[in-house]
DNA sequence: ACCTGAACACCGTTCAAGT
DNA sequence: ACCTGAACACCGTTCAAGT
């Protein structure tokens, strides 16, 4: 039927799927996992798929939309309980734990979750999960609405916290504080005495401290209404 | 002295100054808040200052630092007030409102923020202010130690946003809420009810409910411990 | 000693020209 | 109709070769 020689088999390379929206996000987040998102450009997802990075414009809108679809893939992968007004705020915690351990598995895309307004399937369920919580746990639904917004922003900056620290030199607590207390005391007396303060406790902590400080607060504005 | 035919004066261009670090920040400093933080290229300051990219690098370390010391030149316009425990939660607010204003006066600056720990002098004296403030609020150390951290991410969040809402059709308010009330009512029935709560506020808005919420818990905190 | 043109190794996106 | 090679208009950074 077909005249041109085929090297050796039917199938001269392994399994090649067609070119989808699908695949190129597989090929995206394959990238992202082993080299983070500064590999993860136009030329080398296409490279990955054995074609021109003309050919992903198909797929996808362009760098900016096959993030977005790699990000919404990833919050996918969040697994959601029924909010139960009796442990709402165990579960609130679970739910950010689950979502900072994604974010963490996915060096740099962390940062991509902060610049987009949630629109893309997975990313409104997480919504919709973290809204549940929080009504569930009587809140005022507009002080719910806000929070779910500064949950999402804490969650994807201890993500992003973490991962400076491990790449980073410079943001290692311990350069941190020799930075703070070699400081002038005199011009900066506060952070040389608090520097101890400042650097302490890992991501997870910090962003832990940092929701319960929300969750407070907002308990306390319903008191107050 | 000198054969070389100058054309017409002495001086054959306006007073160019001689190149330095501040030179090089100045003309940093104009493209960004001419073009954006995408203009702020070594080759386009470069240009501006008539060199080639490469002369930049006797002063700054790269386009990271060159960012960096843009940043703290900018942070240096904000005014501090020596905190007054009868009205440390208004000064806060205050200051906050000014980060907020020098940050949106500096488009795409915000988000460089927020990679980067404080370091050089301007930023470190904001630091040192906002813990001076939350210390005359009688919190505990360590809860003001790491909400101060907190208040940086919350204001420049704020200020991305309101960018992202004056170039960004897709994260109009109406256009969020249009998003939202068109989703299924049975896959997403908090999002679709409570669409309105979710988009209410403006950036200014929902950046000082943010800090109340945070102020708030600190509070709640210290009176249990 | 200081400066910089040109080169290196990339980008995202577009589009004419092929099959 | 679909796909893509090559081009366009850029990047940040380095370094040999000039003055």
């Amino acid at each position: 039927m077909n005249a041109t020689p085929r090297p050796r088999s039917t199938r001269d390379r392994p399994a090649k799927p067609p070119l989808s929206q699908d695949a190129v996000v597989d090929a995206a987040l394959a990238l992202l996992r082993s080299e983070g998102l500064d590999a993860v450009t136009m030329r080398r997802v296409a490279a990955a798929l054995d074609t021109g990075a003309a050919s992903l414009y198909v797929y996808v809108s362009g760098r900016e939309g096959l993030l977005q679809a790699v990000q919404d893939r990833i919050f996918g992968l969040i697994e959601f309980e029924e909010p139960d007004q009796a442990r709402w705020r165990e579960q609130l915690h679970a739910l950010l734990d689950r979502t900072y351990r994604v974010l963490v598995a996915h060096p740099g895309i962390a940062a991509t979750t902060m610049s987009e307004p949630p629109g893309m399937d997975a990313t409104l369920r997480l919504l919709e999960n973290m809204l549940g919580l929080l009504l569930a746990g009587g809140l005022v639904a507009q002080d719910a609405a806000w929070a779910v917004d500064i949950f999402a922003l804490l969650v994807s900056y201890a993500a992003m916290e973490h991962e400076a620290r491990r790449t980073n030199p410079r943001e290692q607590p311990e350069e941190l504080y020799q930075r703070f207390t070699g400081q002038s005391p005199e011009r900066f007396p506060l952070i040389t005495a608090y520097a101890a303060q400042l650097v302490a406790g890992d991501s997870e902590e910090r962003f832990h401290v940092a929701i319960d400080m929300v969750v407070d607060g907002m308990i306390a504005r319903a008191g107050r209404a």
